[in-house]
DNA sequence: TGCCTGATTGCCT
DNA sequence: GGCAATCAGGCAA
C-alpha cells in the first residue's frame, strides 16, 4: 500500500450496496486500502482501514449474531451497507459494516484506521497529546476519533454524512495485492479463537497489534 | 516491550 | 449475576 504522501488523499468513488452484499470474508479484506470518512458539525475525519475482522453471523460462536437477533443487534440483521455500532466494556463503542443480504446477520468489524485528514480534529476528540499512530489503532480508539457514537448504529453508508470511499491512488483504487494483506486469528474474543478471520495491512504502523 | 488491572454499563444462552 | 469484538496506565525487566 501506497505510503500517505499528504493530506490529500483524493476521494473517488462511493461504495455501492451491492459490494456490502458479498461474503463477508470478501468484504473485510476488500474494505483494507478503502477510506472511512465521516462529515460532522465539526469538520470532515477521513481514515484509511487498516485492520478489519469477519464476524459471521449465526455460524460463529463468537459473532453477536450467534444466538439470533436482538434489540443491541438488530441492525447486523438488516440490510447491508449500513453500520452496526454497539456499546462494549461500559464505556466504548465499536464500528462494524452489515453484510450480506438483509436477514443473515453478518459483519465486520473495523479494528484500525491510518489518520488521513482532520487529523486535529481528531486529536481535540481523542486528547491532545496522543501521536498520529494512537489516533486510531483500535476500533474503541477510531470511533471517538471519527466522532461516531451509538447515534450512528444503523445508518446507511451509501448515503449520509458516513461512507467508504475507493480512494484514487493508482489504477487499482486502493485494492491491495494478496500479499499485502495478513491474517490472524480475532482479537480479545473467548469462542472460535482459533479462527483466521482478522485481516490487516502487513507492515502497516497504525494496525492495533503485529 | 509486555503483563496486569481498574474503570463502567448494557445485556443476556 | 456474570460477562463483554476495549483502553490506558502502572510496574517489572
Amino acid at each position: 500500500m501506497e505510503p500517505i504522501e499528504s493530506a490529500a488523499i483524493e476521494r473517488g468513488e462511493r461504495l455501492p450496496r451491492a459490494f456490502y452484499a458479498q461474503p463477508t470474508v470478501r468484504v473485510a479484506r476488500a474494505l483494507l486500502g478503502k477510506l472511512l470518512v465521516h462529515d460532522a458539525r465539526e469538520g470532515r475525519t477521513v481514515g484509511r482501514i487498516v485492520e478489519t475482522e469477519a464476524y459471521l453471523g449465526r455460524r460463529d460462536p463468537a459473532s453477536h449474531a450467534f444466538h439470533g437477533r436482538s434489540a443491541r443487534n438488530a441492525s447486523m440483521f438488516g440490510p447491508p451497507g449500513h453500520a452496526y455500532v454497539y456499546f462494549i466494556y461500559g464505556m466504548h463503542h465499536c464500528f462494524n459494516v452489515v453484510t450480506r443480504p438483509e436477514g443473515v446477520g453478518e459483519a465486520v468489524l473495523v479494528r484500525a484506521l491510518e489518520p488521513i485528514e482532520g487529523v486535529e480534529l481528531m486529536r481535540a476528540r481523542r486528547g491532545i497529546r496522543r501521536s498520529d499512530r494512537e489516533l486510531c489503532n483500535g476500533p474503541g480508539k477510531l470511533v471517538q476519533a471519527m466522532g461516531m457514537s451509538r447515534a450512528d448504529d444503523g445508518a446507511d453508508l451509501v448515503s449520509g454524512a458516513l461512507g467508504i470511499y475507493a480512494p484514487v491512488l493508482d489504477r487499482r483504487d486502493g485494492r491491495l495485492s494478496a500479499r499485502e494483506i495478513a491474517t490472524s486469528a480475532r482479537i480479545g474474543i473467548t469462542r472460535s479463537a482459533d479462527l483466521p478471520l482478522r485481516y490487516y495491512v502487513r507492515g502497516n504502523a497504525y494496525v492495533s497489534k503485529r
